[in-house]
DNA sequence: GCCCAACGACTGCTTGAGCAACTATAACCG
DNA sequence: CGGTTATAGTTGCTCAAGCAGTCGTTGGGC
């Protein structure tokens, strides 16, 4: 039969899906040995690269997949495990801050590694450098279009939302 | 300062992701207006592709991004809406069916134009044809080497894991 | 034929996430 | 100033999903 189904179209987001739950399995096998969730690791990683190890809620919120009840309760689990504690904002009585610890630096810094060697094992190091540079563009072009309110919070607009997740954008 | 988080790789694995999550907000929005959720629209696809438009339950977990369990319960909304039904296994008494009903077919026909136009309009529309060759290109060399366990169940290995989903991949 | 291992589906329990309601603070406006 | 509106964070509730355990069924070894 000719099916609706064999769509090009159909195929394409089909491949995109599949390479994206495909790395997500690799990458969050590879973060639980380190004893992280994908958003664990998004959120720690979207703290360390930001002045001063911190970030507040609400921009924490906005750089990641989260709702900020969602990042609340990520926090809490994240301060109650020692990665992570929250400072009271000196300007502003309603904020805080959620700040990386010493511990979750250290953490970080265990799991990077191999999570970059995961990646190039998996994603980057499976193309030829200019077959990468075109899916990187064609990505690029992709996301641009798509991507509802990329960055928001603290950084500018190209950054990415590094790794993490296997579980995207729920809300909006 | 040269920081470690604008490694290339982690830029690479960031548009993917972020391609990915907006692509999916897109999709849930218009599977929405239709009543349906990205692992039910999974679902059905999936169903409406196969022969007869039914799939054992245990073939339908391998073929979508849930366990078990989790086809049981989407299998049981999505009869309560109307959109399938369970049919006993005539020659293995321990298997049962998942079937499409007409008014899934009927949902089915209502939503895919849709999504389609989405599809193009977000992503496959957003470059030249020989750009969004290579992106696919690249995504299936990706795709071939991470995704955990392609297709199980009754389809071969090329075809996709369609659409849906925004939500990847949390067993393995 | 009988027993035991494997299999298919379902259920209880737990977890993580979003939404909406709520509280406290800040900012604005008269 | 005093009151109204907006903002930051938290909490109650609900829901979807996975894991592990259960029950019935099947098939294989003897």
């Amino acid at each position: 039969m000719t099916n609706v189904f064999d769509d090009p179209r159909i195929t394409a987001v089909g491949l995109l899906f599949e390479a994206h739950a495909g790395l997500s399995a690799r990458f969050n096998a590879q973060l639980e040995e380190h004893g992280l969730s994908a958003v664990e690791f998004e959120v720690i990683t979207r703290l360390a690269r930001s002045p001063g190890n911190q970030l507040r809620m609400t921009d924490l919120a906005a750089q990641t997949s989260l709702s900020t009840s969602g990042v609340t309760r990520v926090v809490d689990r994240m301060e109650r495990d020692g990665l992570l504690t929250r400072r009271a904002c000196p300007n502003d009585r309603r904020s805080s801050y959620a700040v990386v610890t010493a511990a979750g630096i250290q953490r970080l810094n265990e799991t990077l590694p191999g999570h970059l060697q995961m990646i190039e094992q998996w994603f980057t190091g499976q193309l030829d450098p200019e077959a990468l540079a075109a899916l990187l563009d064609g990505l690029r072009r992709v996301r641009d279009a798509a991507h509802p309110c990329a960055t928001a919070g603290s950084d500018d607009v190209s950054p990415e939302q590094v790794a993490a997740t296997g579980n995207a954008t729920r809300r909006h």
